[in-house]
DNA sequence: TACCTTTACTTAATCGTTTAAGCAAATATA
DNA sequence: TATATTTGCTTAAACGATTAAGTAAAGGTA
């Protein structure tokens, strides 16, 4: 085996060159002449020269690594963003350092810790449901590297943000929903804690107000949004004593768990009880019925993100506005609400 | 803002001591006296220390990170070989970059090269659907990087590999549809050119010869194994003059489209045809009928993976032999072959 | 007292690149 | 022809940590 990799050094020694010249011609340094280039690239491909990645980074103070932390990688919702983060900061020269909080706060800042030690020019994060103190996201403000979140953010933070409408959203599930002919909705939404979940929580109060409904508090109930979690909620509301004849649920995988239970009551659905989730994830499509939802626009949020980065260290220090870029959802009407 | 991070030069400052000094008391070093670490930790916690890991990495010639490779990490099954691989890695000190081929042997390509310029300890792959050519995994190899491939593995390259006995697994599925009362036995396997794959088709065939049952070209078909080609592979089987009254197909997603292509024919599952999965895919439960699939032992087979590539970087150069963990997977019954 | 150990550091080199500064030779300009 | 500019490099320092080798002081032993 060669015991020692190719270097910089190894090339300039064969030119009888300086290292320097080497670092220049391979940089493409405009006072190399395009003779010396070229023969630098063909002594390097010969030499099987792989850059030290790590030598640059410290002598450039960047790593080039950017660090994404999603809740969970196994949702089409994540998985699909982390996608389109990937591909358009690879193209810009980055990679990627995905990791998974599983919704827990511990996990989270131990994640954090580890990007923060592996020195990556970047965090892009969606906040873990169990996350309420945010002093691990201040530590990565602190350290003057860039924060985007989206999906999951919160207001209190002051960065660059992507996500949706969610408030809106809400008022279009809940006129979809009036428009079929329910009158009765319940939400079994997120914790109020998390900004989005108190987002679609408060537009859905507007909007069963606007709509002259009652708002009933048994008819509102927060949840971890589990697919079990979902079961017990919508256990929960079958035993009311008046019942809804709609629910909206913030989470497709909740929907499902309730959706579950519905058809255990031999419920129809949507004849007795119509559904919404959210998220349109690809099983909603796949079920009987089809669950109606909505889409978060995935691709384009992890576009987005990744953009907002390369805005930031482009602008540098220049304390610019904060970006806050917010999409419009779009409803998917199925079979569970027809 | 402060503009300098605080580097060990700036510890050793304020106590008049040498950097080294402050590098070794950091480090536990036995030669620094229990007070003077006491202090050192004390400053650094003040001054809000954060180590760089890139100036160490080059030091050491490690990068403590680890690269993975996978097709895609929306499905449970590899989010949950991720989740099991970072763990044990984690607590090693070792950090993860994850990268998703989306089944694409560009991709890959330009995946192994991006984590081969990270400078990775060590890459952990499972292969793309299109790979054939394996240049870039010797690519690796010729670098001296560890490989681990763990379920996408191939036999030509010599390196570790964590999977499930595939062969093993048909003959389980076979007999089990056997058991149930079905005399003619379709499967909708993957590609032959992946091991796994040909593995299980191979299992196929033998069990159905064994049983004395037809083995028949025509209920034999290669697919994708995406949703999609699950629903026209089953479209085809359906056009047979001869149907099968049952259908292992070699993957959940695909066999989710079969089941889809069934329910649209009002063919009833299990009645008419029976239908076995594979990956036991959370879906799998959750569809009408649950489709019977094949656990894979992901968390056993990351943690397995990771345990590998801890055992190769200690045992260094020492030509060691291949370590080939295979598991035995677990057939789950459901009424999709009731 | 003389010599040996141990303790607790310091010095200086090193990892592989990048880059500011310098400089000789070639070319352009007056 | 003399001077200015450009070209194509070289030199040397730097990034921040680690570590082999060295050393002064304290303590122990004969």
């Amino acid at each position: 085996m060669n015991k020692k990799r190719t270097t910089i050094k190894d090339i300039a020694n064969v030119l009888n060159i300086s290292p320097a010249a080497v670092s220049k011609a391979l940089n493409n340094d405009s006072r190399i002449s395009e003779k010396r280039k070229v023969e630098v690239r063909q002594v390097a491909k010969n030499l099987n020269y792989q850059p030290n990645h790590i030598a640059s980074a410290l002598r450039k103070g960047k790593s080039n690594l950017v660090g994404v932390i999603v809740p969970r990688t196994n949702s089409n919702f994540f998985s699909s963003v982390l996608e389109n983060i990937e591909d358009v900061l690879n193209k810009a020269g980055y990679n990627i350092i995905i990791t998974q909080s599983n919704e827990s706060y511990d996990k989270e800042c131990r994640n954090i810790d580890a990007l923060l030690y592996t020195q990556v020019d970047g965090i892009i994060a969606s906040m873990a449901n169990e996350t309420v103190d945010l002093s691990h996201y201040e530590k990565i403000k602190t350290q003057g590297i860039p924060l985007i979140l989206f999906d999951r953010g919160e207001n209190n933070l002051n960065v660059d943000y992507v996500g949706i409408n969610d408030y809106d959203s809400s008022h279009m599930i809940v006129n979809h929903l009036i428009s079929k002919g329910c009158k009765r909705i319940a939400h079994i939404g997120g914790y109020r804690r998390t900004r989005i979940f108190n987002n679609r929580i408060r537009g859905y109060i507007d909007a069963i107000k606007i709509n002259n409904l009652p708002v009933d508090d048994e008819l509102l109930i927060e949840s971890a949004l589990t697919l079990e979690d979902g079961r017990e909620k919508m256990k929960q509301l079958l035993l009311l004593k008046n019942r809804p004849d709609a629910v909206y649920v913030a989470s497709d995988y909740a929907a499902l768990g309730a959706l579950q239970i519905l058809k255990e009551h031999d419920i129809d659905v949507p004849e007795d009880m119509c559904l919404v989730g959210f998220g349109n994830e690809p099983f909603t499509s796949l079920v009987t019925p089809s669950i109606t939802s909505v889409n978060q626009h995935s691709a384009q949020i992890g576009k987005s993100a990744a953009e907002t980065f390369l805005h930031l260290v482009k602008k540098e220090e220049l304390n610019q506005t904060l970006d806050k870029i917010i999409l419009n959802a779009e409803l998917i009407e199925r079979e569970s609400s027809k």
